[in-house]
DNA sequence: GCCGTTTTCGGCCCGACTGTTTTCAGTCG
């Protein structure tokens, strides 16, 4: 059985075979587009195996669609087995060095027989380089540092991290330069769950001496470049900041052109050409005569061309241009809407902080609600709460209930057992206010066992809501071999809401889930997965995630005031 | 390879920077 992102990625090494041979442009970016439209399809176009029904979706014709469904049948892209005859497909890792693209690998393997990252960098090192057609010295040496850069940074920065990182360095200049206009950009403004770099915007009326105090910063390691408009830095952490100074009267469009993301521009300005108009980093202008529209500020800039201003978690060309086209963009979910936390530990299991502590903090953030939801006895390593604890817990939580303060559930993290049990007799799971139910043990398991794992726990009409559903831990474990598509159905027919834990390394459910999850109606539940007081602050990059998978208000259980929540536990949830 | 309120052929996003060149190819975001 294969898989969306093997099937995208096929299409994405025809496209890196294709570009290295030199095969038309276009014809290239045709092979991207399609992996792109594969990867926002999702798992269900592997079960299409019809021509026709494939031609349906965007940027995917004759040739793709017969490839997708080629690729349906016999798990295989004949098209690509030709390319990796003609060439080593390890071709590929050389287009992720910096300084290295399509038609250099090509030279550098027809001349110098490099096949790989090894080999290059021997023929570096080895001065075999310069020399060759168009290249010098300084190629070689920015080929080498390439070499060096990608190694030291393989992995992508976690959010919040980069939050942090970014925060810091814009609260440096603030200080420094009183009326500062500066924002974040990039990836990190479309607070994606990781990001390769941080990109930096301002504008001031001495770029000169912004710059200066920029490269001064107590986090910078290191300049590595530094010029008027455009500098960038190596951060202690060893993260790249590029930081860019535009005119006040170019902010609006430079802040749009550097938040991207790439697709989404590009979708912009054919758009905007469609209309007589173009649009770069400096404004929009009208073709004809080159008359400049709007620039100042964001909104002005999407305005000018007809267009709603797509909020920036949105902007991933995923459909958000033809909402602002069409006056249909959603009312996203905001951290101001989230009344409460579903997924709490405190010391009872594995957490440090204690209910009161909990409490405390979830006062502050504003909270009406919040849901305790400590492990469950089988959980032996996170020191799972017995039957006679738990009962315990339940007692204290009531207790502090009369006190003021946000109301506690009495809730718990049940273990899905390899039969899609769960912990506790039916009597102690009626006792309790709500149950979350998630998978901790056998993430080796046959997709079809894990799958009715899940299935079952939801056919359970104790458990609300399904733990963290993929497993994932980013840059760690890769998600289960899971049905996500039977699990998001059979959510929806029980009612069964899914988790989208917001512990930075884990943001499980992904934002195409929560996609595909606010299609066939499935509630989504925000969870911290605090295990210390500080740990509930995650549910600002849970409703990060949220947003850029499109959700709303309604989409979202944590919307619901206590009372209203109250009513809803109380229903049967079929 | 895809696509069509100017098109079934001839287009397909835009500009900066770098290093190598005396006018431009390659790379990047």
């Amino acid at each position: 059985m294969g898989s969306v992102d093997e099937l995208a990625s096929f299409f994405e090494r025809i496209a890196d075979l294709d570009e290295i041979k030199g095969e038309l442009r276009f014809k290239v970016l045709a092979y991207r587009r399609a992996a792109e439209t594969i990867r926002s399809i999702g798992e269900s176009v592997l079960g299409i195996d019809d021509v026709k029904k494939l031609r349906q979706f965007p940027g995917i014709g004759e040739g793709i669609a017969k490839k997708i469904s080629e690729y349906n049948r016999t798990g295989l892209i004949a098209r690509l087995e030709e390319l990796k005859d003609e060439m080593p497909i390890e071709l590929v890792a050389l287009l992720k060095i910096p300084n290295l693209g399509p038609r250099r690998a090509k030279l550098l393997y027809d001349e110098l027989g490099v096949r790989s990252v090894v080999d290059l960098q021997g023929a570096a090192e080895a001065h075999r380089i310069a020399g060759l057609k168009g290249l010098g010295p300084r190629v070689e040496q920015n080929i080498l540092e390439g070499i060096r850069l990608m190694q030291a940074h393989a992995g992508r920065l976690l959010l919040p991290q980069a939050y942090q990182i970014s925060g810091e360095i814009l609260g440096g200049l603030r200080e420094a330069l009183p009326g500062l206009v500066a924002e974040r950009a990039g990836s990190l403004r479309r607070m994606k769950e990781t990001v390769g770099d941080i990109d930096v915007l301002a504008t001031w009326h001495s770029p000169k001496q912004l710059m200066e105090i920029f490269c001064g910063l107590p986090i910078v390691e290191r300049v590595i470049a530094r010029g008027d408009t455009k500098s960038s830095i190596l951060t202690r952490e060893g993260i790249q900041v590029d930081m860019r100074v535009v005119e006040a009267d170019q902010w609006g469009a430079a802040l749009q052109y550097f938040t991207g993301s790439q697709p989404h521009n590009v979708r912009l300005r054919e758009i905007a050409k469609k209309k007589g108009l173009k649009v770069n980093e400096y404004g929009v202008f009208l073709v004809k005569n080159g008359e400049k529209l709007a620039g100042a500020d964001e909104t002005s800039v999407y305005e000018a061309m007809g267009l709603g201003t797509p909020p920036p978690e949105l902007r991933e060309n995923r459909g958000e241009l033809e909402a602002a086209l069409e006056g249909t963009l959603p009312s996203l979910v905001g951290r101001e809407d989230i009344a409460g936390d579903f997924h709490v530990h405190t010391q009872a299991s594995d957490g440090y902080s204690s209910l009161e502590d909990m409490r405390e903090t979830a006062s502050a953030l504003g909270y009406a609600w919040l849901g305790i939801t400590d492990h469950a006895e089988n959980l032996k390593v996170a020191r799972g709460l017995t039957t006679s604890k738990i009962l315990d817990q339940i007692e204290a939580i009531r207790a502090l209930n009369r006190k003021a303060g946000p109301y506690l559930l009495a809730a718990s993290e049940l273990n899905i057992g390899n039969d899609g049990e769960v912990d506790y007799d039916e009597d102690v799971l009626a006792e309790l206010d709500f149950t979350i139910a998630s998978i901790h043990g056998g993430f080796r398991q046959e997709r079809e066992q894990l799958t009715r794992r899940m299935v079952q726990a939801m056919e359970n009409p104790h458990v609300r809501i399904i733990g963290h559903p993929t497993g994932r831990v980013i840059g760690q474990r890769p998600p289960y071999e899971v049905d996500m598509d039977a699990v998001l159905q059979r959510a929806a027919e029980t009612g069964t809401a899914l988790e989208l834990n917001s512990f930075p390394d884990r943001l499980d459910l992904a934002d195409e889930y929560l996609l595909r999850a606010r299609q066939l109606g499935v509630k989504i539940a925000l969870g911290s997965d605090a295990h210390r007081a500080e740990h509930l602050e995650y549910m600002f990059y849970g409703v990060a995630t949220a947003r850029r998978g499109w959700l709303e208000p309604e989409d979202v259980l944590n919307t619901m005031a206590l009372e209203q929540l109250l009513e809803w536990l109380r229903r049967p949830k079929m």
